[in-house]
DNA sequence: CCAATATACTGAAACGTTACAGATTGCCAA
DNA sequence: TTGGCAATCTGTAACGTTTCAGTATATTGG
């Protein structure tokens, strides 16, 4: 009963931002009822519930993230591990802003975790686990066999990746479907007369590398078309390696009519490199890629395209690492898109 | 004289990260000595010390972000806020690169807040501020009288403008000199005969396109140029937009035969408008374009580009906020990068 | 009318860190 | 010897939050 004004109470008119305290203060009640009337205890009276929330909402109080980081160990934060040493990345903007759109109403923040080409793709992960810096990750470049994955299942931190892994082991991701989009492509080339493919990989090792191949292979068989070797170019090599490599290639004698491309940028590289060997794009040679913008087709008009959306992937994976964290069924929060169509120019 | 061994100090074995208590618990010591022994505080021995860091960095202690953020307020945590509704921000990955590359060894983490059209560009910030979010903040987009900088200022929180502002208020910035570019490109298309230019502007509005303009403006009467009003175009539309107005504007008798594009992604869409008026890229007209990848010449083989490193911007600007929270001076944190030459395809 | 119980609220402790205000020791000058 | 002082080290409190273990009051059942 003897509630006497301390100093330590009378800080209503601090100059920094209100707390549980000066919200305490200003309703007269205890700042553990404030707390849970703010989180709609039951054990909290309906009536002090609404005044203080309303309180709260007319002071504009904001729960300060220390404190509950601290005390709880949420940091509400989601991390999205990234590679950054890769020559075109252009939609990785397309993936973060996909992420903050659903992250948007939440409290969660996202931060950025680089990685360079000579670390272990582990360490950026170990570090968040281990400082407890995130509550949820988002990775990617996912390997059938992925260490990071495993890693953060042991740990029991939630995450997604984007791509799918090969481990019998269940947790969420996002992939596109790019066995599909292969066998799509080989279709469409087919369907233009085209029987001698190349292929434009993903990076070897990534699981999206085997469905791809995979892809292209039955196809091929399906519409009795032949595969063109190229192992030695796939989409993370530099612009200048893909092109001149390309050049060789249709200088031979037994060069490809069309072409599978897994990226745009991979794909402005062959364009060039065709052209370099004397040859036209829809006289000689076709070629069907993947592209996350719509550009290509300003690039030349006669490429077959096929649309991936990487704003739709950052949405999916943010949406799957918050379920995750909210205690659904991982099993439950996978998702895979199918191409579009393979579309043509249209004026 | 009596440390007894209660509860609370034999924490040294919980399954928990270490912490200062801990260190303390190991190496026989006070919490208080532990925490100033590892900021090399000078009150604590110089055998202490290196006992503790030895230790410390034995076991891998890494403080508690949450602990060291409640109790002094920083966060260690740089905001990079971005507008998530333009077309075509291939950049921004790059930006995001160059950030982390320079905070990769601090203590830092980047968050990127977004914001939309609809939006007041000023929201996000102030959401920043008011939650105590960042210890410093990096804007793009940025305009000449920008409220966000005037309110940061205000609250003495630092930041770093992609761009300059123009209100006479000094703080730290990075910016392509981009009327230089305009200049150049201007010279450029003078040196091949070319008299009667359009300029692909960037949004109005922003500091950077008055920038260009006038540099454009300057150019042309010093090479005795004149103007081909096109101020219908701005580098934020739409392909679609651009690529007919350009269409439009190539149709007309007056039409330009030179181009300065203050963007990549709209050269794309002037080309295309080009071709379909049935123009011919260096034979009726010439581009100059600014570009951030490598890809333009892969493009059309006629372009002439200048190129910008967003990477390069991405480091200054972190740089420059570091500094700041750093206590450097702000006026000595702003940096100006000067456009390389205008550059032909070459092999 | 009393005890049991439900309802509505509360203070204290803890999360990990740093700042403040000492406390202990040894040494030197007077 | 004593007072002063420098060199080291230490406990306590505080940042804002949530959880635990209550307390006080009203309500119910017998």
């Amino acid at each position: 009963m003897d509630r006497r004004i301390t100093k330590k109470d009378d800080d209503a008119s601090d100059k920094g931002r209100p707390t549980l305290k000066t919200l305490a203060f200003m309703t007269g009640l205890g700042v553990t009822t404030v707390s849970r009337a703010l989180k709609d205890a039951p054990e909290i009276g309906a009536e002090t519930r609404r005044r203080v929330q309303l309180v709260a909402k007319q002071i504009g109080y904001r729960p300060n993230r220390a404190g509950v980081r601290l005390r709880t160990g949420k940091t509400n934060v989601i991390s999205l591990v990234l590679n950054t040493e890769h020559e075109l990345m252009s939609f990785v903007s397309d993936i973060i802003y996909g992420v903050t759109e659903v992250i948007a109403d939440t409290p969660y923040h996202l931060i950025v975790t680089p990685y360079s080409r000579s670390q272990d793709p582990l360490d950026p992960v170990r570090y968040l686990v281990e400082t407890g810096s995130a509550d949820g990750v988002i990775i990617s470049r996912t390997q059938p066999n992925d260490p990071r994955a495993r890693y953060m299942l042991e740990r029991g931190i939630p995450f997604a990746t984007h791509g799918r892994t090969d481990m019998g082991l269940v947790h969420p991701y996002h992939d596109f479907d790019n066995y599909a989009f292969a066998g799509e492509a080989v279709r469409a080339l087919a369907g233009k007369g085209r029987t001698r493919l190349a292929l434009v990989t993903p990076p070897v090792g990534l699981t999206y590398y085997r469905h791809t191949v995979n892809g292209f292979a039955d196809a091929l068989s399906e519409v009795g078309a032949s595969e063109v070797p190229f192992n030695t170019v796939s989409i993370d090599q530099s612009i200048e390696q893909i092109r001149m490599r390309t050049a060789q290639l249709m200088r031979r004698k037994d060069r490809p009519d069309g072409f599978v491309s897994s990226a745009a940028a991979a794909t402005l590289a062959v364009v060039a490199g065709i052209e370099d060997a004397g040859l036209q794009l829809g006289r000689d040679v076709d070629v069907v890629s993947k592209q996350s913008s719509k550009l290509l087709h300003l690039f030349r008009r006669e490429l077959l395209v096929v649309n991936e959306n990487f704003r739709l992937a950052g949405s999916e994976l943010a949406r799957a690492v918050l379920g995750w964290i909210g205690g659904a069924d991982p099993g439950t929060l996978q998702s895979l898109s199918t191409p579009s169509e393979v579309l043509p120019y249209r004026g």
